[in-house]
DNA sequence: AAGAGAGCCAACCGCTATATT
DNA sequence: AAATATAGCGGTTGGCTCTCT
């Protein structure tokens, strides 16, 4: 099966995408909805390969994006996720709507890992996982399916969904380096020119603009609401047995339905982390052992 | 003030899984 | 059933920025 690379064809734009390229990435996504990504590089004119324009989307365009810090208790969430799951970012990032499999494995490599290495859990990092009183099969098929059950109940769900991409309270930020700050202003149009086909009721989500660090000076948060959920449904509809690889971030974090903390998350943070955070999906278990 | 090295992150690459023909 | 097309995932890298000397 030799299947060519997308991005094979000869005139494919590489490199970082411009403002202007973003814009007309965003306005295929309000027209025809996430999915169907063969189709925007003709549709549009970028320049772009399909690859490429579904990663812009879904790591940075996509609405409800967090950008910047990583909370202590995301990091805790990320580190025991990673001890139960090992590398599947997609898998971790379900758990964090707010935040892309892309941000949370740089975060891991740039920042956990090391601290991992360097502390008594070397060991266990190394491997990938901590130490675990089942088989890593057992233990992942488990997952597999408390996570396509999750799947399914959100598929199930009529509620509408909570606005992920909440406003943002970070700090101000530091003013950018010239470039970015042409960048981040050319963002903040974007997101401006957004807001006309945002929910009504998501104004407080409207046009976020985060600049969490240097070269994150644009996070676009589009949509909220009903436009959100169009957008988590991104792409070929999958039938709830489908395995967690195919479980994609936004289809958990789109419909989170409970406010409070889950057992879940009360096992995952049980180092009496101070709750109240924002942006972690809930995942209501009957009983905790249904993961192990 | 300038250069070197380190850190960080967006984007790319290669592969697999799934859907379609 | 097989071949092909597409979507998605995880690993890796290139380049920008920051910090240190």
């Amino acid at each position: 099966m030799g299947r060519p690379p997308c991005c094979e064809k000869g005139g494919v734009k590489k490199g970082p995408w411009t403002p202007e390229e973003d814009l007309v990435l965003v306005s295929y996504v309000q027209d025809h909805g996430p999915g169907n990504w063969r189709a925007v590089p003709t549709s549009t004119g970028l320049m772009r390969c399909s690859k490429s324009c579904r990663l812009r989307w879904t790591n940075y365009l996509r609405p409800g994006i967090k950008r910047g810090n990583f909370s202590d208790q995301e990091e805790k969430l990320i580190i025991h996720l990673q001890a139960l799951l090992g590398n599947r970012w997609a898998a971790i990032a379900s758990y964090m709507p707010e935040r892309t499999d892309n941000d949370i494995k740089n975060y891991w490599n740039t920042h956990l890992k090391k601290k991992f290495t360097k502390t008594g859990a070397g060991a266990e990092a190394k491997s990938g996982r901590l130490a675990a009183p089942k088989g890593q099969w057992e233990r992942r098929l488990q997952t597999d399916i408390h996570t396509a059950r999750q799947a399914l109940r959100e598929a199930l769900s009529l509620d509408p969904v909570p606005p992920s991409a909440k406003p943002e309270q970070l700090p101000q930020a530091p003013a950018a380096p010239a470039s970015q700050a042409t960048y981040a202003s050319s963002a903040d149009n974007i997101a401006r020119l957004l807001e006309g086909w945002m929910h009504p009721g998501g104004s407080g989500a409207a046009g976020k603009v985060s600049s969490g660090s240097r070269s994150s000076a644009s996070s676009v948060s589009a949509f909220s609401g009903d436009e959100g959920a169009s957008a988590s449904n991104s792409g070929t509809v999958r039938t709830p047995e489908r395995s967690t690889r195919t479980i994609k971030a936004e289809d958990a974090g789109t419909a989170g339905p409970g406010p409070s903390f889950s057992m879940l998350e009360s096992w995952l943070l049980d180092d009496g982390v101070g709750h109240g955070d924002t942006g972690l999906v809930s995942v209501p278990l009957g009983d905790p052992c249904e993961f192990f």
